[in-house]
DNA sequence: AAGCCAATAATTGATGTATATCAATTATCC
DNA sequence: GGATAATTGATATACATCAATTATTGGCTT
């Protein structure tokens, strides 16, 4: 199921007719950017581009791992996988998005699963090379931590925010979420199922379903099968804030 | 109210008749173990010891800062303040922990709040300097990074945690987070309120108290004041597991 | 390519329960 | 001895669970 790009990324690779490299280099914000071009071929030699089709997992919690993986193209879901069976879905990870935590910083395994909602084109990168580099670049090193430090900011906010909002705000969120970080506009196709929201949204899919019927009500949203369209925005701010 | 040991650190300061850098390496699991004594000198050169009395603030959530904390001695809770007036504690600080995420790696603020419930002596280390340190020692950027998803993965837990399990699950919790994490003895006196304790287990006051009562019924553990006794662990842990 | 079927997903309603809130009393501490 | 914290009880409610129906999707056949 899983296809591996063998292509040594030196060149350009069979996807996309662009190689590896620019993978790399093209994506805003960037954790590569303080890279020398030297640096960038050392990390290029040694990783490999795989694609994932939907449904796929990419990494598996609890399972050993040395990579850190950097999302070329798609989408994928970061989630916990909890003793009862249910979900948490963290976050959505996009292009150009570096998804660490396991490997060498960590010691042993992955303390979350990712899987491919979306096709997902990625590198792994071994983490031991990245490290390598942090003594002739200190600036990438701070990149890194600064991606850290955000992430941990990041779960900081969502543990206050699913233990302390309502439903709703919690739904206005999750859509909020979906419109500013990830789609980048009012209207959008999701990829996930309300099972999912409701993963993302901590609660059951029923009450997931519930809250976005009050909202398209309230002319706050429009829903059409898996399309959303955000109709009033501060309105849902508003939802949000309140709890 | 907070007191500012001016003595540079390089010759005994006053307190406990040890100077800091003692305090940089004596403990256990530290950060800076990678460190040359040049480095150290460095750092310590750049800082202040400080003591807070029980109820001081240290760092005040959404205010700039541009250092990292290092606990010499004593206790601190880590909590970050919501909106709506309730705080969540995320951790207890101790001796020999390194609390990091505003400043330079995060740019502006902090996310979070931290204040002494006992009273506590730490070290204010700038972010720019312990940066600086990485070209010349990249094991010590790696030591930071891997602290920092220790920081993440713990967040990542506590996120499941207190979104799945009931309340006994969540109390249970609690109590050998104190017992194994803090205090390491199957007896501690809390320097902490049934509030602040329920603070740490995502509840009230008052259900708190009553789980706790029924522990106590069930011969789980012991209580007299601020006083706990865990007299049967292998019970709290499988109500932890539980859910 | 059109159409049908089975499986899965989405929706809606009725009911149960974990936990918060409100209120009152008792204990503890400076 | 007055303020604050801890405890206990009675009540309210947000949300989950259970159950049934409807919609949607993907695969197979013709």
């Amino acid at each position: 199921m899983t296809h591996i790009n063998t292509d040594n990324c030196n060149k350009s690779g069979k996807l996309h007719g662009e190689g590896c490299k620019s993978c790399i280099k093209e994506h805003r914000n960037n954790i590569f950017s303080p890279l020398s071009q030297e640096e960038i071929d050392f990390l290029i030699d040694k990783k490999r581009q795989i694609v994932y089709n939907v449904g796929e997992t990419i990494t598996k919690q609890n399972t050993a791992s040395t990579s850190v993986i950097c999302i070329n193209e798609g989408l994928a879901k970061f989630y916990v996988e909890s003793a009862n069976g249910k979900n948490v879905i963290v976050r959505i990870a996009k292009a150009g998005d570096f998804i660490s935590g396991g490997g060498l910083f960590n010691g042993n395994f992955q303390h979350f699963s990712v899987s491919a909602i979306t096709k997902v084109k990625c590198c792994m990168i071994d983490s031991a090379n990245l490290t390598s580099i942090f003594g002739k670049n200190n600036e990438f090193a701070i990149k890194l931590l600064r991606n850290h430090t955000k992430q941990n900011n990041f779960l900081l906010k969502k543990l206050v925010d699913h233990t302390q909002k309502y439903m709703p705000g919690r739904v206005a969120d999750t859509l909020l979420y979906l419109k500013n970080e990830i789609f980048n506009s009012n209207e959008f196709s999701v990829p996930l199922t309300r099972q999912e929201l409701a993963e993302m949204s901590n609660m059951t899919k029923e009450s997931f379903v519930r809250i976005l019927h009050q909202f398209k009500d309230s002319k706050y949203i429009n829903t059409k099968g898996n399309t959303i369209s955000i109709l009033d925005e501060s309105s849902l701010v508003s939802i949000s804030e309140n709890g």
